[in-house]
DNA sequence: CAGACCACTGAAAACGTTGCCAGAAAACGA
DNA sequence: TCGTTTTCTGGCAACGTTTTCAGTGGTCTG
């Protein structure tokens, strides 16, 4: 009791009439289709996915390609993907490469073996071999690339303005009189990271204040580390009175940490975070943080893949949305002296 | 360029020869073996898993059903699925029902469509409609229901042992001489909620002290109702002296709101959390909480779902795994008077 | 030397759909 | 009335694999 020809059978029609019952209503007469419909109702039957994707060459599963499944950030965007993916007939399978390029490569491969239609992006590493020869769009599958951009052009891209955010919120730290701002990075080589350190730089030369590399620490976005760059940072002797985190999961260690070590905050140390996840909020005191627009961020991402999935060609596209500086109480006046 | 006959044809060999060698390389001459070898390496094949998978009547895809992916407590347990998931050649398709039933019933239905072989049930509500004269095995796809498990006899279930977790935590409270003991509890009607009220009431009787239906409140796991709820809690004549979340989200949001109202913590009042999300640890005061192990919620639902996939038919199965009181800060003893 | 066995290979039949094509029947126009 | 169009339907081939079956030729064994 399988397929659609038993369905076929039972209702006395072809098989083509019981696919056109399902696909295109329209073109079938209406008593035929209620003798289908009929059938099809008592017998619970849904077509295989399998079946017809084997026919029209299509799986409808995109993959989503993840460094960190296990970080707060990502779950507003995936969320949005997956649910607009839903909306147009696609599921969402999740790749969480834990950083390993022997994953991205084997999960990009998702597509050339049929298993995914589509990929979402979330690393700076495009883990297909190209050919430079060869246009970009024929070389590649249905793509966006978000979060963690490549630099290679010619990719469909969602971001936010890294550089002009991390400015941003430096700045709002030196007028708040701060001229000792560590910064506790991700990692090193992302280029998240990248562009946030050149904001952090360009605010601090902008205010006349040279950069001190060793009130740079790479956090590598992770609790742990951000604890470690913490301690150190706080150990030298000419103490940051501002620490901003490129990320909140690193502020809220950094916020622990410096807890631990009796430290008032603001009133010591100001503490910023990057990203705006929920719990940003709910942190003590909240969290001063550059919010990223993530479920736009999905939207976005599904709004450039959609029209390659059904069939436009790839294009070129540096989609920058906006952030937005979220003033809250981890930060404040730098202490006299 | 596509499929398995062109790389025959190419390597002068009959299509199955070239997928022997894929899967079963030891049966190929090392000659023809090498030929073969040669032209998959040359031109990047990658056999279909859409033609395998209708053939086999098998995709490789596994859909986990989740009320809220965006729940911190989920993302261990997602990781180690997925992981365990990709070691065994299955991709995990992320389900997110935000608590809909419509929802879980399509993702559910993913089964029937051959795009899914097995499901992750993360939910209570058994999405299927089933015939109770024929046995579950029968009726069921390969399926594992953990963390808000079905009261449905038959299944595999995984979870811990709710109602004695939440009897630890209160126990715990009360040795520290609490009385006014406040419960801000997830959705009602979950069955995590029910047991967790359960060892409650169970631990307040046992200590002779009567249950105040006033100190129970419901914070439906979400951060914004934690909140009105322990705004409530801290508006009552004879406020709690401890306050008990079913969940760290909540906890987290309860810490800020009695640090907003400018109570001390653990000094005015103790707040207790459940779960243990990698952010407990870095609240301030440090999050004292059940510890559920996620990791190997994963790792057992997987344990219980391969067998499955792998032919044997479904056993009723009820895992409980062991939780763990982690004592960190944000408790202490009853404020004397 | 015959018979049995072995290692290896290819042909062919599925798996469950869909979409093109062509044909039948009905409706229409002249 | 007779073409002509329209509406509806079924047949058939294809999508890309895997697996069974039936060889072929060669090597053993007694």
């Amino acid at each position: 009791m399988t397929g659609i020809i038993e369905i076929a059978k039972a209702a006395n029609v072809s098989p083509s009439t019981v696919s056109r019952v399902i696909h295109n209503p329209e073109l079938v007469s209406e008593e035929k289709r209620n003798q289908v419909l009929e059938v099809i109702n008592r017998t619970g039957y849904t077509p295989s996915n399998l079946g017809a994707g084997l026919r029209k060459a299509k799986t409808n599963n995109l993959v989503a390609i993840i460094p960190d499944v296990t970080s707060a950030f990502n779950y507003p965007v995936i969320r949005a993907i997956e649910s607009i993916a839903l909306e147009n007939g696609y599921s969402l399978l999740l790749g969480d490469t834990q950083e390993l390029e022997s994953r991205e490569r084997s999960f990009a491969s998702m597509a050339r073996s049929r298993q995914a239609d589509g990929i979402l992006l979330f690393c700076s590493n495009l883990p297909f071999d190209i050919d430079p020869e060869i246009p970009l769009s024929e070389q590649l599958p249905p793509l966006v690339n978000a979060c963690e951009t490549s630099d290679l052009p010619g990719l469909p891209k969602v971001n936010i303005d890294n550089v002009a955010a991390a400015e941003e919120a430096v700045n709002y730290l030196l007028g708040l009189g701060h001229k000792r701002i560590a910064a506790i990075t991700g990692h090193v080589k992302s280029p998240s990271t990248q562009d946030r350190l050149k904001g952090y730089r360009y605010a601090l030369r902008g205010a006349g204040i040279p950069v001190d590399d060793g009130l740079i620490e790479a956090g590598n976005y992770g609790l742990k580390d951000a604890e470690q760059a913490t301690r150190k940072l706080m150990a030298r002797r000419d103490r940051p009175t501002a620490i901003f985190n490129f990320s909140d999961e690193m502020a809220m260690s950094c916020l622990a940490t410096l807890h631990d070590m009796g430290l008032r905050i603001p009133d010591d140390v100001s503490v910023m975070g990057f990203d705006d996840i929920s719990y940003a909020e709910y942190c003590y005191p909240a969290l001063t943080t550059v919010a990223q627009p993530m479920t736009e961020i999905g939207i976005e991402c599904m709004e450039l893949l959609l029209p390659q999935l059904n069939g436009k060609p790839m294009q070129a596209c540096n989609k920058i949305l906006p952030h937005r500086l979220m003033i809250r109480k981890s930060t404040g006046p730098a202490p006299a002296g």
